[in-house]
DNA sequence: GCTAGTATGCACCTTTTGGTAAGTACCCAG
DNA sequence: CTGGGTACTTACCAAAAGGTGCATACTAGC
């Protein structure tokens, strides 16, 4: 067990953190919603696999961000939804998720510049 | 150049592909304050290379968030500072930089416990 | 057998991101 | 010559993150 923690520079570096991961963004947000059922939430996110949604579910649990309910069925029936602790984090995330939803074309527009520098490099 | 850009689903994974990076939180932490000219970024923002910091700047910069003015002396005199654009990012990430501070200790108490995990795997 | 549904695991591989080590070019001081 | 400062570059490598393909186990239908 590390004694050791990780310091964090400010309080940005740290939130980002918790929701480092290609999926986890999206995660949050489908939860921040309403409880979602596992293949629910998979095909809410997209062209993930099972694998890594499971992965980064697990670590968002496992950073008490989401509750997982497992309802012990056959066939499987698994609830996940957002903890308090994580419904704080939502909130604290919708003006980033506005202001994203608000420069959608030129963010767009900028990663097309950046994909388009790479496959000329 | 592609004619297809990348959808984003929601403004959150817009805006986190614009800050995705291991050092653009910070950079973009320091910038709000204020100009800052190279030298005094890299030592504001720690233990980054000179490769990883100019690759992020850059990309910062291409994606119109980062201003670089060049003074054209030498030594070498170039600052960097946030656009209005960078600004209106800086603005929005605010309350989750206040999140991740009124966290800070259970967010690194989780990274801790994920670093056990993957020490002893 | 195959398909579909439910939720998840494992071994191995590929891709992406960050780092290392050395370098460029100019200035100054000892 | 050595050291320090200024701001970057290149080639190669290491580590991390995400993906592929197959599997587990139960049900149902063709």
């Amino acid at each position: 067990m590390p004694t050791q923690t990780r310091a964090f520079t400010c309080g940005l570096d740290a939130a980002l953190a918790v929701i480092g991961g290609k999926w986890k963004p999206l995660v949050l947000y489908h939860l921040a919603k309403g409880t979602l059922r596992y293949g629910e939430l998979r095909r809410a996110v997209g062209s993930v696999t099972h694998k890594v949604l499971i992965q980064q579910l697990k670590e968002l649990e496992a950073d008490g961000v989401v509750k997982r309910v497992d309802y012990g069925e056959i066939p499987p029936r698994v609830d996940y939804s957002l903890t308090k602790f994580g419904h704080t984090l939502a909130s604290a995330l919708a003006p980033l998720c506005q202001w994203g939803t608000d420069h959608t074309r030129e963010i767009a527009r900028a990663v097309a510049r950046r994909e388009a520098r790479e496959a000329v490099a």
